[in-house]
DNA sequence: AAAACTTGACCGTACGCGCC
DNA sequence: GGCGCGTACGGTCAAGTTTT
């Protein structure tokens, strides 16, 4: 969250006066949400002002409200009630995608976007975290302090980064459910030409990539092997199997070397293999149970 | 139960920057 | 230029969860 040092007031504002901010990543949507938003103005009008920055020529940037003046020119209403807030404009998206972050449903596309304005917002910024004694024990990367700010880890946050990428056609389907997360991660890797070939024979037989697929046609790309007909032959194949795991159970290996004829030196291979197991699993529970 | 997907963690590499 | 350091990011793994 951004503390907010400097003064703000809360007053009336035109909505001829508001302007959507600029390239804000979320979609206004005229759903049921939106309908039951209308509904409650309707009937108790706003509870929560928007916020919004004074721009040069007079008018005002919304930073977060985008939907709540929709709903309002929906019912006709020409005033809204605003806290207008000094920002830049970094300080403006970082504020912007930390209110929009914490609706109950936002599509991946509008995460995704929200998280990268935000991560380069960040970099612009260019704070130095690191200088401050106090502050030394807790340094922390950009993105790492994205997830620290949102309920997600690094790797997840970087996840969500990497969908900006991805064509719009293909981020659609993201939106839609076809396509989930983590291939839509490997897709986003492949050249924009590929993702468009990729898209348009998913389009044509309506058919959603599984995850091993999309990691097939990504390996595929990576040796310059992936075309027309390797992708439709990718997704032309029953969905791939589960990928190859080795269990080893000591019972099993019992079973099929009598204790003398096992060798010694694989016995020990084997238990240290296990012991390494327990402890990893073991370290894990310790730091999930640290959280 | 198998398959598909999610999630967190770790590692290696590339890059930029300041310093010598 | 070489070096050390911090940072970003891609790749991978393993375990957990959800879906079929």
């Amino acid at each position: 969250m951004t503390e907010v040092k400097e003064k703000t007031t809360v007053t009336e504002l035109p909505i001829t006066a508001l302007r959507p901010f600029e390239e804000h990543p979320y979609k206004v949507v005229d759903n049921e949400e939106m309908a039951s938003l209308v509904e409650s103005i309707y009937t108790q009008g706003i509870l929560t002002p928007i916020t919004v920055r004074p721009l040069d020529n007079g008018e005002y940037e919304i930073v977060s409200g985008h939907r709540r003046l929709f709903a309002c020119q929906k019912l006709g209403i020409t005033a809204i009630p605003a806290i207008v807030k000094e920002l830049s404009r970094e300080e403006a998206i970082v504020a912007m995608v930390d209110a929009n972050l914490h609706r109950d449903h936002i599509l991946p596309s509008e995460k995704a976007f929200a998280y990268k304005m935000k991560l380069d917002a960040i970099k612009r910024q260019g704070e130095r975290t690191d200088l401050t004694s106090a502050q030394l024990g807790q340094r922390l990367t950009s993105v790492e302090k994205i997830a620290a700010e949102s309920d997600e880890s690094k790797s997840q946050v970087q996840r969500y980064i990497s969908l900006t990428r991805l064509i719009p056609e293909l981020l659609q389907m993201v939106d839609d459910g076809k396509i989930a997360l983590t291939p839509a991660v490997e897709l986003s890797k492949l050249h924009h030409l590929t993702q468009r070939l990729v898209y348009e024979i998913c389009d044509m037989d309506d058919l959603t990539p599984s995850y091993s697929q999309t990691v097939r046609m990504r390996k595929l790309a990576d040796e310059g092997a992936l075309g027309e007909d390797a992708i439709r032959e990718i997704m032309s194949e029953e969905k791939a199997n589960q990928r190859e795991r080795i269990v080893i159970y000591m019972d099993d290996i019992k079973q099929y070397y009598p204790r003398n004829m096992l060798p010694k030196d694989i016995v020990a291979d084997i238990k240290n293999l296990l012991h390494k197991r327990r402890l990893e699993q073991m370290r894990r529970k310790e730091n999930r149970d640290a959280r």
